[in-house]
Order: structure tokens, then C-alpha cells, then sequence
DNA sequence: ACCACAATATGGTCAGACCATACTCGAAGC
DNA sequence: GCTTCGAGTATGGTCTGACCATATTGTGGT
């Protein structure tokens, strides 16, 4: 009988149990990326748990990356707390792809929606430090290049990624950069399908060097229009 | 002695294989959402593996929102394939937050990014359907509704997070709308902060007010506009 | 001073046991 | 026949203790 609204009764694993203590301890100690965390022996003996939960809660923690363990003595060896959401978040989209509870208009869409704000946000930083005279582009150029390049729709697809994910790092925000290369990561495969659909590369060049120029040249308008239009170019089919 | 290019020598934990070959089942036979995975004992001797490397590989899955484990018997219990990346991408964000991996300025300019773009596409979509005569915005009238009631800023961040999740969901973009649960997840403690910094959170209502009328009537700019003044008006610190 | 090798600390894996949970099914009682 | 209760059983959760692979550190001999 329930019902009631009596208790839900929350019972938590250890392995959560160990995890939310080792949250607590980043926290109220300040840890940060590069200290170590103790061993799983020590920490097992100190929570009064069993190795095979702490092991548990490690497994967590290095799939949403922030830490890496590294077998053997020394400095380096141990759980060591990093900062590496891409592999998680990709990992996160594939399979969620996989399982058909997303589907790759919805990515498409998210793609369009983050890389038209990071053209005209990279465009923006650029004309405000255009004084320093450092160029952000020379990624972008060498995408370019690798691009012209390319033999096969793989490689072009390679190089055509590194490309826009460059264009979201100039954005600055690292958390849209991370969004950004695993949504690539997950498209990898339609992105090549699409190349090789399309045959001619010509027009999705021009429409390269016509971001890089809007960027460098600092008009956020013309980066996000010029974006928008590429991905009409590239994706014919999802954009009507 | 290394540098020779020899050997990349790529050492693969069984418990990274065992997902693998989950993932490969997954997609081979077109396993979906709703379907189980053999038990934990099965799988260890059907791949012939302990079911330690079982258990690591199924915390993965389950950290990543993939499945969802349950005890017992019956059609319910085991590893069943589901899909709820929210809580992933929250813990995600938490994480790395608290490794300061990442900036509150990073997600806050990420919210604001996918929100605009949010309630622009909510508005498209609710102005092509208004033949349909379902309005899509009960959920936000509610959340209005709800904030006026509240008597704390903790109760006020609650519906206020409602009202700008259901524009994410009103959007028809399930990545989005689960990112977005997640930045106000990882974001609720500075925003109470934020509201109980305003004080009078009169200009919130009429900008809620203002966003909700312009999705309603089908108006993306109006939307998108409504929203950056409204993010600007609650975090006047950031947005100069 | 150098080098070879043992000691040690760490993660990775395994085997086997036990517990808690929750369904299944059959026997007992009505 | 129906209900009810309890044994059976399949499942995940945890623990123990062992062994292996790896990589640094210490030590002793030359």
C-alpha cells in the first residue's frame, strides 16, 4: 500500500554515498585540477566502504571527466582530478543518438543555434582587440587549407570540424567550445554522408572564407548570417 | 626509448570493451528505449569477464543516462535502455563548476544564447500552429502564476526555472531543452542569489509577462529581444 | 658514481560469497 | 473457485581477499 504519500524513502547506494563525499571534499577543500585524490585502498579503509564501491564511485567521476586514474607509483599515479568534458559529452550524444531519443534534426538544429552566436561573439572579440593585432584566424586559415587539401569526404570532414570548432574556441566560452566539438563528434558520420552527397566543395569554400573574413573583420551580423547560409549550403535537405 | 613512432600500443580496460560490445548490441539490434540488457551474471559469462568489469561498464551507461538499473524480478528489474541525459549533463556541469574548469560567466552567456534562440523557435512554432488553437503556454501562465505566490527567493527561482524550462520544451528541441534543465540546475544557487541581491522582482514579472505575449502572438524577434532584456534586468552585474 | 634488482604503491581484474529486493508460483485456507 | 500467504528465485548491491600489471623508489653491489 502506497500512496499515501508517505515516504519515498531514498535509499542511496554507497557508491553515491562515496561520491557525494568526495564532491564535498573538491568543495570544502578547494581541490582543484591536477591535486590527486587518495588511493581507493585508502579512501575505501577511510569510508568504511569496500574497494569495489569507491571503484564504482571512480568509474563516475572519469566518465563525466573530471578525474583520470593512472596505474603505478609516483606523482602522476592515482585518481588525478582533470577537466575534460568533451569525451563525456560526446560519449553522452552518441549514444542517446543511438537509442533514438534524439534525433539529428534536433543536433543539426543545436549546431546552427551555437555556431551562429559563436561566429558573431568571435567577431566581436576580434574587432575589439583588433588594436593588439593578434589574428585569431590563423586556426581557421590552416582549416581552410587542410580543407583545399583533402582527398576524400573524411578528410575534407576532418578539416571542415577542426574549422568550426576553432571558430567556437574564438567565441571564448569554453562551455559552448565543449558543446560544440562533441556535437561535431556525433555528427561525424552524417557530416561525411552530406559532403559526399554534395559532390562540389566550391560553395561551402566561399562560405568559409566569407566567415573568417566577417570574423576578422569584426561584423558579428555578417558571421551569423554568413553561417546560417553555410549551413543552408551544406545541409539542403534540413533547411527549407 | 620512444619518439620512434613505434607504438601507440592503445591498452583497453575490459571494462571498456564490455561497453563497446553493449554499445554494438545496441545498435546491431536495434535495442531502443524500454528494452533490457541481460543481467549482470549473464553478460559476465556470456563475454567471459567478472562481473566486477560488468558492474564498472553498466555505471558508465547509467552516469551517462542510458539505463536504469532496478533489483528484484519481473519485467521491470535489470538494466533497462532509457534515455534521460539531464541529470548527466547536470552533474556534468556541477563538476566541473566546482573544479573551476568552467565560469559562471560561460553558463550564464550560454543560457543566454539558448534561450533567446529558444523562445524565438517557440514563438515560430506557436504562430504556425495557431489554427490548431492549442496554446502551448498554460506551463508558462502557471510558472507566472506560481512566482507571484512564492515567498522566498528560493521558492521564486523554483517556478521562475520552470517558466524558462517550458520555453526551452515549448521549442520542440529536446537536446536544447535538456541543456538548458541542466545550466539552471547548475545554476540555481547563483540565482537565488541573484533575485535576493534585487530584491523587487516586479521588472522579472512584466519581462516574463512581456516573453510570454510574444510567444503567444508569434513573434520570434519580440521573443528573442524580450528575453536578452529580461536576462539583462536579472543580472545586471553581468550584462553591461 | 653507476647500475641491477628488490620493495612498494597504485589501478585493474577476478572469484565467490552474502544481502536486499521484488516478482512468480504453488499450496493452504476460505 | 477465489484469495492469501509463504517459499522459491532472479536481480542488483556490497563485501572480502586475492592476484596481476605497471611504474616509481630504495638499496645494495660493483
Amino acid at each position: 500500500m502506497d500512496g499515501t504519500g508517505w515516504r519515498p524513502v531514498k535509499r542511496t547506494r554507497t557508491f553515491e554515498d562515496v561520491l557525494a563525499q568526495i564532491e564535498r571534499r573538491i568543495a570544502e577543500d578547494g581541490l582543484t585540477v591536477g591535486d590527486r585524490l587518495p588511493a581507493e585502498r585508502h579512501l575505501a579503509e577511510q569510508l568504511g566502504v569496500s574497494r569495489s564501491s569507491v571503484r564504482e564511485a571512480m568509474r563516475v567521476l572519469e566518465t563525466l571527466g573530471v578525474v583520470s586514474s593512472q596505474a603505478g607509483r609516483g606523482p602522476d599515479a592515482g585518481a588525478v582530478l582533470t577537466s575534460r568534458p568533451d569525451s563525456a559529452l560526446s560519449d553522452l550524444l552518441r549514444l542517446h543518438l543511438g537509442l533514438t531519443g534524439l534525433e539529428m534534426r534536433e543536433v543539426i538544429d543545436t549546431r546552427h543555434m551555437i555556431e551562429q552566436w559563436a561566429a558573431a561573439r568571435a567577431a566581436t572579440r576580434a574587432a575589439t582587440r583588433a588594436a593588439t593585432g593578434g589574428a585569431a584566424t590563423t586556426e581557421l586559415a590552416a582549416a581552410v587549407a587542410g580543407m583545399d587539401a583533402a582527398g576524400s569526404p573524411e578528410e575534407f570532414v576532418e578539416h571542415d570540424t577542426a574549422f568550426h570548432c576553432a571558430i567556437a574556441d574564438a567565441s571564448g566560452n569554453r562551455l559552448v567550445a565543449a558543446i560544440m566539438r562533441s556535437l561535431r563528434d556525433s555528427m561525424r558520420k552524417y557530416s561525411v554522408e552530406a559532403v559526399r552527397r554534395l559532390g562540389d566543395t566550391s560553395v561551402l569554400r566561399a562560405d568559409h572564407v566569407r566567415i573568417l573574413e566577417a570574423i576578422d573583420g569584426g561584423d558579428p551580423e555578417e558571421a551569423a548570417r554568413a553561417v546560417s547560409e553555410h549551413l543552408a549550403h551544406a545541409y539542403p535537405t534540413l533547411f527549407r
